[in-house]
Formats: C-alpha cells, sequence, structure tokens
DNA sequence: AGCTTCGCCTGCTTGC
DNA sequence: TGCAAGCAGGCGAAGC
C-alpha cells in the first residue's frame, strides 16, 4: 500500500533515469486503469519527461512542451524503469498492465496485481478539484488543517484519511501519525482540532523518518530498483495487535474505523 | 454537505 | 492435503 513515503522513494528513484527521456510508445492492457476523465496515453508519444515529482500519494510525470501524467499506485502498483528487453526478477508478467516506450531502449513498467491503480493523462490539471488531491503533511500548516477539523464530525481516522484534507497518509502511517500523537483514533475531528498542529508535527515526524528508511514494505511494495522498504520494523502500533505498547505496555488494540483495520494504544491515546 | 458502506480486485491466510 | 471462505485496503460511487 503505497504511501507518502514509498511514493517519494519511488519518485526519487525514478527521476534520474527518466527526465530527459522522450516517450516513443503506450501500450496499456485495460482501459479500467485509466481514472476518469483521463486522455490517452498516446497523447503523449513524441513529448519529453520534465520532471517527476509525488503529488500526495501520487507519482507525477511533467511533459514538455505540454501534457502531465498522473500514476496512482492503489494498493499494489509497481513502477520501475527498464530496458525493453529486460525481465525483471520477482514480477510476475501477468500483472504488468503498462509499458510505455523510451528512446534510449528504455520503458516505464507498470505491475499491479489487484489493478486499484489509476493513470490520469492531461494537458494540465486541478488537483484540488479533479483529483481529490489536497496538501501534504509537508505542505498544510496547522491554521488551515485546524479550521477544518472544527467543523468536521467524522472520526479523526477517517478524516486523515480524507486526501482532500491531508494528501499522502494512508492507513499504516494514519494509525503511526495518531500514536505519535497520542489522539485515540476514534474522537471526532471537532474535538481534537485544538491538536491540529501536534498532529501535523507527528505526521511529519514518521513521514519523515519512513522516507529516510525507503518506506515501508509489507508484502507487494517494491523500490524502483526491486528492493524493500525498512520501515515496517518501526511500526509502533501498525501491525502489532495483542503486543504491548512500546510507551506503557498496554496491548495493543485493533478495531474497524472507516472500514479500515486500526491499530491503537487503549491507554496512551485519548 | 457530511458521513458511512459498498464494490472493485486478487493473493495470502485461516478454518474445516 | 485441499478447498472455500475470509481478509487486506485506496478510492470512487452510492445511499442515507
Amino acid at each position: 500500500m503505497p504511501e507518502l513515503p514509498e511514493v517519494e522513494t519511488i519518485v526519487r528513484g525514478l527521476r534520474a533515469p527518466l527526465v530527459e527521456r522522450t516517450v516513443t510508445n503506450a501500450r496499456i492492457r485495460h482501459r479500467a486503469l485509466y481514472r476518469r476523465g483521463s486522455l490517452t496515453l498516446r497523447h503523449l508519444i513524441d513529448r519529453k519527461i520534465e520532471s517527476v515529482e509525488r503529488i500526495g500519494k501520487n507519482a507525477m510525470l511533467r511533459f514538455s512542451p505540454s501534457g502531465l501524467l498522473v500514476i496512482n499506485l492503489g494498493m499494489t502498483g509497481n513502477l520501475l524503469v527498464c530496458r525493453v528487453d529486460e525481465s525483471p526478477p520477482g514480477r510476475n508478467p501477468k500483472h504488468l498492465h503498462v509499458r510505455i516506450g523510451l528512446d534510449h531502449d528504455l520503458e516505464i513498467r507498470y505491475y499491479d496485481p489487484r489493478r486499484f491503480g489509476h493513470f490520469y493523462v492531461a494537458e494540465q490539471c486541478d488537483f484540488a478539484t479533479e483529483l481529490n488531491i489536497g496538501p501534504d503533511p509537508f505542505e498544510a500548516d496547522r491554521r488551515y488543517l485546524r479550521a477544518i477539523l472544527e467543523h468536521r464530525g467524522a472520526p479523526i481516522k477517517a478524516l486523515l484519511l480524507d486526501q482532500r484534507i491531508l494528501s499522502g497518509i494512508g492507513n499504516i502511517y494514519a494509525d503511526e501519525t495518531l500514536y505519535h500523537a497520542r489522539v485515540a483514533p476514534l474522537n471526532p475531528g471537532e474535538a481534537v482540532a485544538r491538536r491540529a498542529g501536534t498532529l501535523l508535527t507527528s505526521a511529519r515526524a514518521i513521514l519523515h523518518r519512513a522516507i529516510e528508511h525507503g518506506g515501508s514494505t509489507l508484502r507487494d511494495y517494491r523500490r524502483h530498483d526491486g528492493s524493500r522498504g525498512a520501515y515496517q520494523r518501526f511500526h509502533a502500533v501498525y501491525g502489532r495487535e495483542g503486543s504491548g505498547c512500546q510507551r506503557c505496555g498496554t496491548a495493543i488494540r485493533k478495531i474497524v474505523v472507516a472500514g479500515r483495520g486500526t491499530h491503537f494504544c487503549p491507554r496512551c491515546q485519548k
């Protein structure tokens, strides 16, 4: 489940091999991989990759003279760059859904077992309205978050997962952020609005440290070169139900919030 | 409008 | 051992 740290890691790895490359051809196996309103990948042929960026949990390529490609990796999406005739180890060809041919005999490959990912091609795009991407925790400030939380009654866990409010946080880092901030996941937004600054500080600390470790690899996620992230070793609550809280020893509990498995310490998160 | 639930999708785990 | 059911969840759509 690639979240901000995983996508940031992938994007950093793809930048050097991709910038200045020109698209020569493109094949996509399922039209359903396009997000609603997207142009086709063919629109990008003969355009040159100008930059490789991260927007929330999405990888984005900007092209010259114009155009952009936003890739959402869903839960199990994988991006890599390789030679056209190469078959990377550990990747099942039946999950290869998109190939974008480049000059220098390179190509971008998109593997995705569950096909929850989406491609979006456009000349330009308003991320907030067209793609539901708000500021990420490094861009947002305390006042912004507080103003939104103040009049929301949904559990803070659900609000942290809402990409329109803050982008980049998924299930793992929502739980880790709430633990770090000592905020209980079922607290309504309005009840924790005062703690918006703490939440942002915690999110940044968690995300920053995860990026330093190349993200978390649970099963499918791999870095652009096929290696695994290491941050899963530092998870304080995610996937640790039943074991002791690192701060107080109380057993970590797992409940369902907003349809997601939610892990927290019932004693030190209030 | 805000909140919750559902469905997409398939590999892995669990239970009989 | 083998098979079916259950579980995982990002995100958009539907329902309330």
